[in-house]
DNA sequence: GGCAAATATATCGAATCTGACATATTATAA
DNA sequence: TTATAATATGTCAGATTCGATATATTTGCC
Protein backbone atom coordinates (compact mmCIF):
# COMPACT_ATOMS: atom_id res chain seq x y z
CA UNK A 1 0.00 0.00 0.00
CA UNK A 2 1.62 3.13 -1.17
CA UNK A 3 1.29 6.75 0.47
CA UNK A 4 -1.44 7.65 -1.97
CA UNK A 5 -3.79 4.85 -1.62
CA UNK A 6 -3.49 5.24 1.83
CA UNK A 7 -4.52 8.70 1.51
CA UNK A 8 -7.30 8.00 0.00
CA UNK A 9 -8.78 5.53 2.19
CA UNK A 10 -8.35 8.22 4.84
CA UNK A 11 -10.39 11.11 2.99
CA UNK A 12 -12.78 7.90 2.97
CA UNK A 13 -13.03 7.69 6.62
CA UNK A 14 -10.60 5.48 7.42
CA UNK A 15 -8.55 6.18 10.39
CA UNK A 16 -4.82 5.25 9.65
CA UNK A 17 -2.72 8.15 11.84
CA UNK A 18 -0.73 10.69 10.01
CA UNK A 19 1.01 10.16 6.55
CA UNK A 20 4.11 10.97 8.57
CA UNK A 21 3.43 8.30 10.56
CA UNK A 22 2.70 5.98 8.18
CA UNK A 23 5.79 6.61 6.43
CA UNK A 24 8.14 6.69 9.38
CA UNK A 25 8.94 10.44 8.22
CA UNK A 26 11.53 12.93 10.31
CA UNK A 27 9.43 15.84 10.78
CA UNK A 28 11.40 17.60 8.44
CA UNK A 29 10.57 15.09 5.99
CA UNK A 30 6.87 15.72 6.52
CA UNK A 31 7.27 19.10 6.85
CA UNK A 32 8.54 19.00 2.94
CA UNK A 33 5.66 16.61 1.97
CA UNK A 34 3.30 19.62 3.51
CA UNK A 35 5.09 22.27 1.93
CA UNK A 36 4.80 20.36 -1.44
CA UNK A 37 1.18 19.19 -0.69
CA UNK A 38 0.53 23.32 -0.31
CA UNK A 39 2.22 24.17 -3.78
CA UNK A 40 0.66 21.66 -5.77
CA UNK A 41 -3.28 23.16 -4.84
CA UNK A 42 -2.27 26.30 -5.16
CA UNK A 43 -0.73 25.22 -8.83
CA UNK A 44 -3.68 23.61 -9.38
CA UNK A 45 -6.37 26.14 -8.52
CA UNK A 46 -3.99 28.99 -9.75
CA UNK A 47 -4.13 27.02 -13.53
CA UNK A 48 -7.98 26.56 -12.79
CA UNK A 49 -8.48 30.14 -11.93
CA UNK A 50 -7.14 31.01 -15.07
CA UNK A 51 -8.60 28.61 -17.54
CA UNK A 52 -5.58 26.89 -18.44
CA UNK A 53 -5.49 23.44 -19.74
CA UNK A 54 -2.31 21.33 -18.55
CA UNK A 55 -0.84 21.54 -21.96
CA UNK A 56 -1.16 25.77 -21.94
CA UNK A 57 0.57 25.72 -18.46
CA UNK A 58 3.09 23.17 -19.62
CA UNK A 59 3.80 25.54 -22.76
CA UNK A 60 4.26 28.03 -20.97
CA UNK A 61 6.74 26.51 -18.44
CA UNK A 62 8.61 24.86 -21.48
CA UNK A 63 7.92 21.45 -19.86
CA UNK A 64 5.04 18.56 -20.90
CA UNK A 65 1.78 17.59 -19.93
CA UNK A 66 2.68 14.51 -17.99
CA UNK A 67 4.84 16.56 -16.20
CA UNK A 68 2.05 19.20 -14.82
CA UNK A 69 -0.18 16.35 -14.38
CA UNK A 70 2.77 15.09 -11.93
CA UNK A 71 2.78 18.36 -10.24
CA UNK A 72 -0.75 18.37 -9.60
CA UNK A 73 -0.98 14.67 -8.41
CA UNK A 74 1.74 15.29 -6.03
CA UNK A 75 4.24 12.99 -7.69
CA UNK A 76 7.06 12.38 -5.35
CA UNK A 77 9.52 12.76 -9.15
CA UNK A 78 8.72 16.37 -9.15
CA UNK A 79 10.91 19.06 -7.69
CA UNK A 80 9.82 22.41 -5.55
CA UNK A 81 12.16 23.96 -8.35
CA UNK A 82 9.62 22.80 -11.30
CA UNK A 83 6.25 23.86 -9.79
CA UNK A 84 8.17 27.30 -8.29
CA UNK A 85 8.50 27.80 -11.93
CA UNK A 86 5.28 26.54 -13.30
CA UNK A 87 3.47 29.11 -10.88
CA UNK A 88 6.00 31.83 -12.03
CA UNK A 89 5.05 31.36 -15.30
CA UNK A 90 1.53 31.79 -14.81
CA UNK A 91 2.00 34.89 -13.16
CA UNK A 92 2.17 34.43 -9.31
CA UNK A 93 3.60 36.30 -7.46
CA UNK A 94 6.30 35.62 -4.21
CA UNK A 95 3.79 36.79 -1.83
CA UNK A 96 1.04 34.48 -3.84
CA UNK A 97 3.20 31.47 -2.69
CA UNK A 98 4.04 32.74 1.08
CA UNK A 99 0.25 32.96 1.09
CA UNK A 100 0.04 29.57 -0.36
CA UNK A 101 2.67 28.31 2.53
CA UNK A 102 0.52 29.58 5.35
CA UNK A 103 -2.43 28.28 4.31
CA UNK A 104 -3.38 24.87 4.17
CA UNK A 105 -6.52 25.15 2.36
CA UNK A 106 -5.92 25.68 -1.64
CA UNK A 107 -5.18 29.06 -1.79
CA UNK A 108 -7.54 31.18 -2.99
CA UNK A 109 -9.33 31.35 -6.25
CA UNK A 110 -11.64 28.82 -8.12
CA UNK A 111 -12.54 25.54 -7.66
CA UNK A 112 -11.98 25.00 -3.82
CA UNK B 1 18.76 45.92 -9.61
CA UNK B 2 22.15 47.09 -8.92
CA UNK B 3 25.65 46.13 -9.44
CA UNK B 4 26.78 44.72 -6.67
CA UNK B 5 23.74 42.18 -6.56
CA UNK B 6 24.64 41.32 -10.64
CA UNK B 7 27.87 40.55 -9.74
CA UNK B 8 27.27 38.33 -6.61
CA UNK B 9 24.68 36.23 -8.91
CA UNK B 10 27.17 36.15 -12.08
CA UNK B 11 29.84 34.58 -9.37
CA UNK B 12 27.36 32.70 -8.30
CA UNK B 13 27.04 31.08 -11.78
CA UNK B 14 24.03 32.65 -12.96
CA UNK B 15 24.15 33.52 -16.56
CA UNK B 16 23.91 37.08 -16.48
CA UNK B 17 26.86 38.52 -17.82
CA UNK B 18 26.26 41.78 -19.27
CA UNK B 19 22.69 43.93 -18.46
CA UNK B 20 21.14 43.21 -21.53
CA UNK B 21 21.25 39.42 -21.13
CA UNK B 22 20.31 40.15 -17.93
CA UNK B 23 17.13 41.66 -19.50
CA UNK B 24 16.60 38.73 -21.63
CA UNK B 25 15.98 36.80 -18.14
CA UNK B 26 12.74 35.90 -19.01
CA UNK B 27 10.57 37.20 -15.69
CA UNK B 28 9.92 33.66 -14.27
CA UNK B 29 13.47 33.13 -14.54
CA UNK B 30 13.98 36.09 -12.41
CA UNK B 31 11.48 35.54 -9.80
CA UNK B 32 13.20 32.09 -9.65
CA UNK B 33 16.58 33.73 -8.85
CA UNK B 34 15.27 36.32 -6.44
CA UNK B 35 13.18 33.56 -4.34
CA UNK B 36 16.62 31.09 -4.13
CA UNK B 37 18.42 34.47 -3.03
CA UNK B 38 15.83 35.06 -0.52
CA UNK B 39 15.72 31.34 1.19
CA UNK B 40 19.53 31.67 0.89
CA UNK B 41 19.56 34.70 3.13
CA UNK B 42 17.11 32.85 5.25
CA UNK B 43 19.17 29.77 5.23
CA UNK B 44 22.73 31.91 6.88
CA UNK B 45 20.65 34.49 8.92
CA UNK B 46 19.24 31.37 10.89
CA UNK B 47 21.91 29.58 11.02
CA UNK B 48 24.12 32.29 12.70
CA UNK B 49 20.95 32.91 14.93
CA UNK B 50 21.77 29.15 16.24
CA UNK B 51 25.47 29.49 16.04
CA UNK B 52 25.67 26.61 14.55
CA UNK B 53 28.46 25.92 11.96
CA UNK B 54 28.16 24.65 8.03
CA UNK B 55 29.00 21.05 9.29
CA UNK B 56 26.99 21.36 11.79
CA UNK B 57 23.99 22.37 9.64
CA UNK B 58 25.27 19.51 7.47
CA UNK B 59 24.92 16.84 9.46
CA UNK B 60 21.00 17.48 10.92
CA UNK B 61 20.43 17.93 7.34
CA UNK B 62 22.47 14.59 6.20
CA UNK B 63 24.57 17.14 3.37
CA UNK B 64 27.72 18.08 3.36
CA UNK B 65 29.66 21.11 4.62
CA UNK B 66 30.90 22.51 1.08
CA UNK B 67 26.96 22.31 -0.31
CA UNK B 68 25.62 23.83 3.01
CA UNK B 69 28.46 26.63 1.69
CA UNK B 70 26.63 26.85 -1.58
CA UNK B 71 23.18 27.17 -0.29
CA UNK B 72 24.36 30.06 1.26
CA UNK B 73 26.74 31.50 -1.69
CA UNK B 74 23.59 31.11 -4.17
CA UNK B 75 25.53 28.93 -5.92
CA UNK B 76 23.54 27.54 -9.30
CA UNK B 77 23.50 24.09 -8.53
CA UNK B 78 21.63 23.99 -5.64
CA UNK B 79 17.84 23.19 -5.76
CA UNK B 80 15.26 25.02 -3.74
CA UNK B 81 14.60 21.27 -2.66
CA UNK B 82 17.71 21.13 -1.07
CA UNK B 83 17.70 24.72 0.84
CA UNK B 84 14.18 23.81 2.06
CA UNK B 85 15.21 20.93 3.56
CA UNK B 86 18.06 22.77 5.57
CA UNK B 87 15.74 25.43 6.76
CA UNK B 88 13.45 22.58 8.11
CA UNK B 89 15.96 20.61 9.35
CA UNK B 90 17.53 23.88 11.75
CA UNK B 91 13.56 23.85 12.80
CA UNK B 92 12.61 26.72 10.55
CA UNK B 93 8.24 26.76 9.97
CA UNK B 94 6.50 27.46 6.69
CA UNK B 95 5.54 30.79 8.55
CA UNK B 96 9.25 31.37 8.53
CA UNK B 97 9.55 30.52 5.01
CA UNK B 98 6.87 32.43 3.61
CA UNK B 99 8.26 35.48 5.67
CA UNK B 100 11.49 35.66 4.02
CA UNK B 101 9.71 35.05 0.71
CA UNK B 102 7.91 38.27 1.20
CA UNK B 103 10.84 39.91 3.55
CA UNK B 104 14.08 41.25 0.81
CA UNK B 105 16.15 41.49 3.37
CA UNK B 106 17.63 38.58 5.18
CA UNK B 107 14.54 37.94 7.08
CA UNK B 108 14.99 38.50 10.92
CA UNK B 109 17.63 37.02 12.88
CA UNK B 110 21.45 37.74 13.86
CA UNK B 111 24.13 39.48 11.60
CA UNK B 112 21.94 41.73 8.89
C1' DG C 1 53.47 35.81 12.87
C1' DG C 2 51.53 30.83 13.60
C1' DC C 3 47.86 27.69 14.40
C1' DA C 4 43.18 25.78 14.17
C1' DA C 5 38.44 26.22 12.98
C1' DA C 6 35.36 27.80 9.67
C1' DT C 7 34.22 28.66 5.14
C1' DA C 8 34.80 28.62 0.02
C1' DT C 9 35.77 26.29 -4.30
C1' DA C 10 36.56 22.41 -7.60
C1' DT C 11 35.75 17.83 -9.11
C1' DC C 12 33.36 13.47 -9.76
C1' DG C 13 30.56 9.13 -9.68
C1' DA C 14 25.99 8.07 -8.21
C1' DA C 15 21.41 9.26 -7.58
C1' DT C 16 17.59 11.95 -8.95
C1' DC C 17 14.73 14.64 -12.01
C1' DT C 18 13.39 16.24 -16.54
C1' DG C 19 11.01 16.56 -21.03
C1' DA C 20 9.27 13.73 -24.37
C1' DC C 21 6.55 10.23 -25.73
C1' DA C 22 3.08 6.49 -25.69
C1' DT C 23 -0.99 5.28 -24.01
C1' DA C 24 -4.90 4.75 -20.74
C1' DT C 25 -8.59 6.90 -18.50
C1' DT C 26 -11.92 10.42 -17.72
C1' DA C 27 -14.70 14.49 -18.88
C1' DT C 28 -17.45 17.22 -22.34
C1' DA C 29 -20.21 18.05 -26.14
C1' DA C 30 -22.78 16.83 -30.27
C1' DT D 1 -23.37 6.58 -28.44
C1' DT D 2 -19.38 8.61 -30.87
C1' DA D 3 -15.96 11.87 -31.15
C1' DT D 4 -12.78 14.99 -29.05
C1' DA D 5 -10.40 17.31 -25.52
C1' DA D 6 -8.40 16.98 -21.08
C1' DT D 7 -6.10 14.55 -17.67
C1' DA D 8 -3.53 10.58 -15.66
C1' DT D 9 0.08 7.08 -15.70
C1' DG D 10 4.32 4.64 -17.11
C1' DT D 11 8.79 4.55 -19.26
C1' DC D 12 13.38 6.13 -20.43
C1' DA D 13 17.63 8.47 -22.16
C1' DG D 14 19.77 12.60 -21.17
C1' DA D 15 20.55 16.34 -18.08
C1' DT D 16 21.02 18.02 -13.56
C1' DT D 17 22.00 17.81 -8.76
C1' DC D 18 23.60 15.32 -4.96
C1' DG D 19 26.96 13.96 -1.20
C1' DA D 20 31.57 13.13 -0.73
C1' DT D 21 36.16 14.43 -1.00
C1' DA D 22 40.19 17.24 -1.53
C1' DT D 23 42.03 21.44 -1.14
C1' DA D 24 42.30 26.57 -0.99
C1' DT D 25 41.15 30.55 1.47
C1' DT D 26 39.49 33.19 5.27
C1' DT D 27 38.63 34.14 10.08
C1' DG D 28 39.67 34.42 14.90
C1' DC D 29 42.51 33.60 18.67
C1' DC D 30 47.16 32.99 20.94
Amino acid sequence: MDAQKRQRLEEAGWQVGTVAEFLEMSPSESEMVELKLALSRKFKSLRKSQKLSQQAVADKMQSSQSRVAKIESGDSSVTIDSMMRGLFSMGATRQDIAEALINPSNGGNADG
